[in-house]
DNA sequence: ATCGTTATGTTAAATATATAACTATTATCT
DNA sequence: AGATAATAGTTATATATTTAACATAACGAT
């Protein structure tokens, strides 16, 4: 679908913020919008946006604009968000809970399967109805239902044994919340990472600087 | 403090991966490190390695590299993390609860010292031993306490009118987790948004464009 | 219908960022 | 103590990203 291959993620982590404005838009019952109009509310430049969305196709008309709904949706497919990646959640301590009741998984491309931890205490309780499972079944379990996607909420001592265990279970995808950069020991995975610890610690750097431009 | 002023963004999200690392190394006895072993380490190169700690001093000898102890310090020291910033957090529902749990903030600048929420359910609760008190009670904790951070995790719908009171009581500094851009009303404040459901979305991209790059 | 206005799509310029090349300094070995 | 190797600091180049300028197409009023 992409009009040119390769696109910077510069542009693909901007596309989720045009998603999430243009969802809003919609349900405001905004039916039309122009690159400048969008420029004002974001916050970012009109020729930036129109140049973001080029890269995957003409989705406006000169002279008029473009059609919220129709725009909202084709970002949509750009993302790939009516997929529904089997995802499983490894650590089900507090974050790993938040992140399993927070998230709505189906709106964004992925399904929630499984939740695995492996302390005895959190082994058969339920999260949103799920039950954890212990991390031993986690073989098992992965033959049967063949996830895609692993969610990783436990401590960095744990993620390099898990990780192993989960590419030999054929798992390639990883949104990573450890304390930890799994930065591409094999070359066939895609991982996220989400360092809550290194985005505080810019804020520190920022409140710290505050002549910092 | 700084060499140069008006370092790059770019620059700055890369100091606590830094920090991270040298603060491992350190704790793995390695005394001595170059540009280059960080560079493997990190998946970087060692010229922007090099370039990246310039902006700052020169904190290395050249024909030997850099001592870990020393050079984690002064990036300790940068990122400004000896600061306890006072900081209330507002929400107190899976993800604040996490959030509060889950960080050690004081390792990274900051002093948790209230916890907000508006739903009975939540007031009167305990997390981590602080008690969750009813958002009627930010004004006359706040003119008490000075806070200078806030971290927002409440829902869309709220955000708005909970960030012009925290304005008004002198908060200038937010974490912000809600599913809002928070992006800039006024030009004192220093925001840092995580947008958990944006970063979700773009693995999803990642995923079902394997052969974008 | 035609003309002016509006706003996209596209090409070009400017800026920012990352990489490479070079220089200078220090450690270490003989 | 001198020579050599190692490695930081710095300058220059290349690449990526953003912004601006332009040219073209569609809408809407007359």
């Amino acid at each position: 679908m992409p009009k040119r291959e390769n696109i910077s993620m510069s542009v693909i982590r901007r596309l989720p913020r045009y998603y999430r404005f243009l969802t809003h838009l919609k349900e405001k019952g905004v039916t039309r919008i122009s690159s400048t109009e969008l420029s004002v509310k974001l916050g970012l430049t009109a020729s930036q946006i129109r140049q973001d969305l080029n890269c995957f196709g003409g989705f406006g008309q000169q002279g008029y604009g473009y059609i919220v709904d129709q725009l909202c949706d084709e970002i949509g497919n750009i993302l790939g968000l009516s997929n529904r990646y089997k995802t499983i959640l490894i650590g089900a301590g507090n974050l790993g809970r938040a992140i399993a009741t927070h998230m709505q998984f189906e709106e964004e491309g992925f399904e929630l399967i499984g939740i695995f931890d492996s302390s005895p205490s959190k082994t058969g309780t339920r999260i949103n109805g799920k039950i954890v499972m212990d991390t031993t079944e986690l073989e098992d379990f992965c033959e049967k239902e063949k996830p895609v996607m692993a969610i990783l909420c436990i401590p960095r001592e744990g993620v390099h044994s898990i990780l192993e265990r989960l590419y030999s279970l054929g798992v390639r995808n990883f949104w990573n919340f450890s304390h930890y950069d799994i930065s591409m020991r094999y070359e066939d995975t895609v991982v996220e990472n989400v360092h809550l610890n290194d985005s505080l610690m810019t804020l520190c750097y920022r409140i710290s600087n505050p002549n910092n431009k």
